[in-house]
DNA sequence: ACTAAAGAACTC
DNA sequence: AGTTCTTTAGTG
């Protein structure tokens, strides 16, 4: 009898197995990779098929049931998705559900309801001049549809219309059988309606380079990792474009990955300039829109798939390129389970598939710097601006000397100057305020100090019960009236009020029009697109917001950045802290004078003597990268090894903290050499205690996680319910 | 002795 | 996860 194996969508740590069934007769075509409806216990669920074989049901203890019926009309999964998720699930320690849902539109198996449209053909057995002369010349509506086929020879119902064809002519047609309707599937595509204009651009000596390094093992079709590193505006895209070019004309596919759905837009216009066959997948289309986008990819009729993390989940087959554009951003890691970095995946998807990956940055993550120095990923530089324009010019402000001076404003009175002349001249500004994230931190106006822990040095975090705390050490106090450092009283809570900047700037400039764009704003599909158009039509004159604004768009009026409080990201309990504070100076740095114009760019900091600030002000990538690489060998932190965040978490606090204490004992049984396998905590997370649910943070610090992560599923920690597993985690707590 | 509530076990 | 079986706590 035809048996399968059957694995339950059901995304709990203790459904780690298969489950036997019985394939009826009317399900005898289906096979592995088929999504269907099988009865678990008392329910009802979906599941996966594995594998389908001739098998004896009686060799089981127990009865086995039927599958009740299939979801799809055919295999959901191809060998290549489901050889992938199983690989994810094994990483990332985490159910074969949940790596295989990461391929489907929508978590629970749902068939994708399709569109269909008539389409009216003439049937070609016919002769079209014969029958239009055997028709009565006063029937003019009847020898109108058949004209209509001298130009075409498929009709769709809005030629009907155009043409004012009722449906009983059509019909006439249909019973004597001149016509024939076939249904046929249309497929939404919310892209669809950009046509973007061809544009020849010569390329420069270094993107040539860079595409003739990459075009060999293309050409070869073997794995290869390389780092585009290219300053902004050196036009990195028309590189991703011509390797694309390149792929495809060696009948291979390619997957172009960008951190956001926000910044896709610019992306998918300049590719839509040269190639047909793109589709364009992220997690905010519609259940169906991305079920009809998978249907185009499994026909093979796509040759391009553009999109965000989630774009590497597809049945994309033949893939020759890979390509991370702004490869360090933090958007590629999934902080949800199971966890996943886009950057790691689709490098080992490039593996899995013998291709190229690309990944491109002005400012590299560290990790991703460091291995193409050792020589791990081919470094391919752009160091040249496009038609050579101007770095801008950078003016650091020291807003401590601002408040000895007597301005508490929020702008400094450089910025203002900035923003004053730009708005006279007619041009734009962005403005970017440095929310750093969901910690707060208490600060001196006056000095700059910040409290930080007496212990670790790590600056301690202001919590709503008036207390500060250090999520290192697990230490304790109360925030200072006085600053211990100057005796200042000049104390300040950072962590909100930054929506007082747009009354200031109101106030300050109230001729201005003025754009406000974040998380709140920016609701709907498209509006941070439409937003950024608005203001690229210069329907606004000044645009501010958080990091969102700071990222890969081009706006040629724009002149003038200013970066408030741009050192605030310093003050995050994390050792990525310096090289997120870098980054962000430099990525906003950018924005300015893309065009014809030299840029103006004012960066207000507290610390204006720290290196990431100086060399981010700088735009010095390579300076800063000697200053914190150092620094993070010393401490044993990525790119010097890789980081695995296990959460313990539980109602009581003391059974959290203990469970916590027992793994770190026995990993330090197991792992004595500290050269290699090294670990941080129990310390509380950042947010302790969510939901009445205690929190302890374990963080391993590894040269080999493989090793670390066979360790971490003998203990049986991947079906604990009570342990959160992050492999690279985008952050310390 | 009985019932309600909390935990553990199981789902082909 | 959702359901059922098993153990424990609570009650007069």
């Amino acid at each position: 009898m035809l048996l399968a194996e059957i694995w339950a969508n059901v995304k709990v740590k203790s459904i780690n197995q298969t489950y036997t069934y019985i394939v009826p007769d009317n399900l005898k075509f289906i096979t592995a990779g088929w999504r269907v409806n099988v009865p678990f216990g008392r329910q009802k669920i979906d599941g996966f098929v594995i594998k389908v074989y001739e098998g004896d049901p009686k060799s089981f203890e127990f009865e086995l049931k039927e599958i009740i019926s299939a979801i799809d009309d055919e295999a959901w999964f191809t060998d290549e998705m489901m050889d992938s998720a199983k690989w994810l699930a094994e990483f990332y320690l985490c159910p074969l559900s949940q790596t295989m849902s990461l391929f489907m539109p929508g978590d629970k198996s749902k068939k994708i309801s399709a569109i269909y449209e008539k389409i009216y053909k003439f049937n070609t057995d016919q002769n079209l001049d014969e029958i239009i002369n055997s028709l009565q010349k006063n029937n003019t509506a009847k020898i109108r549809l058949m004209n209509l086929f001298r130009s075409k020879s498929e009709l769709r119902s809005i030629d009907l219309q155009e043409n004012k064809i009722t449906s009983a002519i059509v019909k006439y047609f249909v019973d004597a059988g001149i016509i024939e309707i076939e249904q046929r599937r249309i497929l939404r595509d919310s892209y669809g309606g950009i046509k973007p204009e061809k544009k020849i651009i010569d390329l420069n000596a270094d993107q040539l380079a860079a595409i003739e390094t990459v075009s060999k093992t293309l050409e070869a079709k073997i794995y290869q990792g390389f780092l585009l590193y290219g300053v902004t505006g050196s036009g990195k895209t028309q590189v991703y474009i011509e390797l694309t070019k390149r792929v495809r004309s060696i009948g291979r596919r390619a997957v172009i990955l960008v951190p956001e759905i926000s910044l896709t837009g610019q992306i998918v216009y300049d590719f839509k300039r040269h190639f047909k066959d793109i589709i364009v997948l992220h997690s905010r289309l519609s259940i169906d829109e991305r079920g009809d986008a998978f249907h185009k990819i499994r026909n093979g009729e796509v040759g391009v798939v553009i999109g965000a993390r989630s774009a590497l989940f597809t049945p994309i087959d033949n893939v020759g390129l890979f390509v991370l554009d702004e490869e360090q951003d933090h958007s590629y890691k999934q902080n949800e389970p199971p966890f996943y970095h886009a950057r790691f995946v689709a490098e080992q998807f490039a593996k899995f598939h013998n291709a190229a990956i690309v990944f491109g940055s002005a400012t590299p993550s560290l990790e991703t710097y460091y291995r193409a120095t050792l020589g791990d990923l081919t470094m391919l530089k752009l160091p040249h601006r496009v038609g050579d324009n101007e770095l801008p010019e950078v003016e650091l402000v020291d807003m401590r000397e601002e408040l000895k001076r007597g301005n508490k404003k929020v702008l400094s009175r450089s910025l203002q100057n900035l923003l004053k002349n730009t708005l006279e001249n007619n041009q734009q500004a962005i403005l970017l305020l440095n929310r750093r994230g969901y910690s707060t931190f208490v600060m001196c106006r006056e000095c700059g100090e910040v409290v930080k822990c007496p212990d670790c040095g790590l600056p301690m975090v202001y919590h709503s019960d008036v207390k500060l705390r250090c999520h290192h050490c697990d230490i304790e106090s109360t925030p200072p009236d006085i600053c211990p450092n100057c005796g200042s009283r000049y104390i300040k809570y950072f962590g909100s009020g930054t929506q007082r900047l747009e009354q200031t700037l109101k106030i300050e400039f109230p001729n201005a029009k003025i754009l406000r764009m974040d998380r709140d704003t920016t609701g709907k599909k498209f509006s941070h697109q439409t937003m950024l158009q608005k203001f690229k039509a210069h329907e606004f004159d000044i645009l501010f917001g958080t990091q969102m604004v700071a990222k890969g768009h081009d706006i040629e009026n724009v002149t003038a950045v200013g970066i408030l409080s741009a050192d605030a990201t310093l003050n995050i309990p994390d050792f990525r802290a310096s090289e997120q504070c870098f980054m962000l100076i430099t990525q906003a740095a950018g924005r300015a004078g893309r065009a014809n114009f030299k840029g103006k760019v004012v960066v207000q900091a507290y610390n204006p003597d720290h290196e990431a600030v100086i060399f981010g002000s700088q735009q010095n990538y390579d300076s800063f990268c000697e200053y914190e690489l150092p620094l993070r060998e010393d401490q044993f932190f990525p790119p010097f090894s890789r980081l695995i965040k296990l959460i313990f978490t539980d109602k009581f606090e003391e059974i959290a903290k203990s469970n916590a204490k027992k793994f770190v004992d026995e990993f330090n049984e197991n792992f004595t050499d500290k050269n290699i396998f090294d670990l941080m905590g129990p310390a509380p997370a950042l947010i302790a205690r969510l939901k009445d649910i205690f929190r302890f943070v374990v963080l391993i610090k590894t040269t080999n996680v493989d090793q670390v992560i066979n360790f971490l599923r003998r203990c049986d920690l991947h079906i604990r319910n009570d342990i959160t597993i992050d492999i690279d985690p985008s952050s310390m707590f």
